[in-house]
DNA sequence: CGGATTCTGTACTGATCGATACAGAATAGC
DNA sequence: GCTATTCTGTATCGATCAGTACAGAATCCG
């Protein structure tokens, strides 16, 4: 064959998604994407075709990695209620690194493109929908099956205003998931 | 004086109030908003500076109308549960026109902006606080101060979930904010 | 009707956008 | 080392962006 690639494919994802990320789709120039990954612009454009591919391959890589991790355990067969809990908590902790306000890549994406883009519309409600798998997951069992799928309903919708929340204020944000976190161990008594 | 407007300056901010919520404030060009309103661009920028200028005009706007409108049932002295139950099943309704998977305007552009522009971030935050505000004051009575409160939180933090969720799936959002409306009267139960 | 003032339509500004053309650098097989 | 193939850096494309200059149209006051 021929010369070899001076990167590795999975950095400069990792690096286009954190563009990505602080700054929204629109809001990135094909530049910033230039000196956050360190590639020329013709090396970008060969590997991903369009600032677009690019911006998938940042939001799979995204998925696979921070929201499978968080979700995790709330997906794991031998989840409870506790876990829906700390859940919260765990975001409610997250939520102080000034990091945070950068918000969910997903979740601003939503904002950002859900309805107007078609091809984004239905992979943003997947997204969503897996959050509702996955409360309901953690809550089976211990309460009344439709009680159980109404309170996964509001706990999808609660994670999904939490991360907006954050964008606007990252400390009203994290009590907010304190508060949720303790409405939860309250149906568990 | 002299030459006189050949516009009311509500219908101008009401047609622009239309392109952004559709489309977002990023996405929508100086051009759409000529075609919109139906005027020249030195007169929008005569009357309001800046895109930004007529950007802020069109969210004053939408807060003080449609906002307004959907919480002054949650902000009037005698609201209890029965209208923060009513506030999720209206939205449930809303979310059957086509028409509401724009989202609320003020929510996506929070997801646009919020953290990104300093002078939108403070809004954004305060218009959050509102939400909270109102459900605090709508559960205040009927049980203990800490459960008005981290309740109020939880359905402050639901109700921009549902918002973002419209615009992904607009049929699972109504479903959404039916069940946050039915585990809300059982609090009254 | 005349002059002052305000509004509006056209044309244009420089900047920036995403995307591409193309030449040269680098590596593999022979 | 030669050739074929792939990758990369530069330079640039036309399109579009927000914003502005300016002349002329319209209206008011006298």
């Amino acid at each position: 064959m021929a010369r070899q690639r001076a990167y590795e494919e999975h950095t400069v994802v990792a690096a286009a998604e954190a563009v990505f990320w602080a700054r929204g789709f629109q809001w990135t120039a094909v530049r910033d994407l230039e000196e956050a990954t360190g590639l020329a612009r013709s090396s970008l454009y060969l590997a991903f075709g369009t600032k677009r591919g690019l911006f998938d391959a940042a939001l799979t890589y995204y998925i696979d990695s921070f929201i499978r991790s968080m979700l995790d355990p709330l997906e794991a067969p031998q989840a409870g209620v506790r876990d829906a809990a700390a859940f919260f908590r765990t975001l409610a902790r997250l939520f102080g690194d000034p990091q945070s306000q950068r918000g969910c890549l997903m979740i601003n994406s939503i904002g950002e493109l859900a309805g107007r883009d078609p091809t984004f519309t239905g992979p943003a409600a997947q997204f969503v929908d897996r959050y509702r798998a996955a409360f309901s997951n953690a809550l089976r069992g211990t309460m009344p099956s439709r009680v159980v799928k109404r309170r996964a309903e509001l706990l999808a919708a609660a994670t999904l205003g939490a991360w907006l929340e954050v964008r606007a204020d990252p400390v009203a944000a994290s009590t907010t998931c304190r508060a949720v976190a303790t409405e939860i161990s309250s149906w568990s008594r």
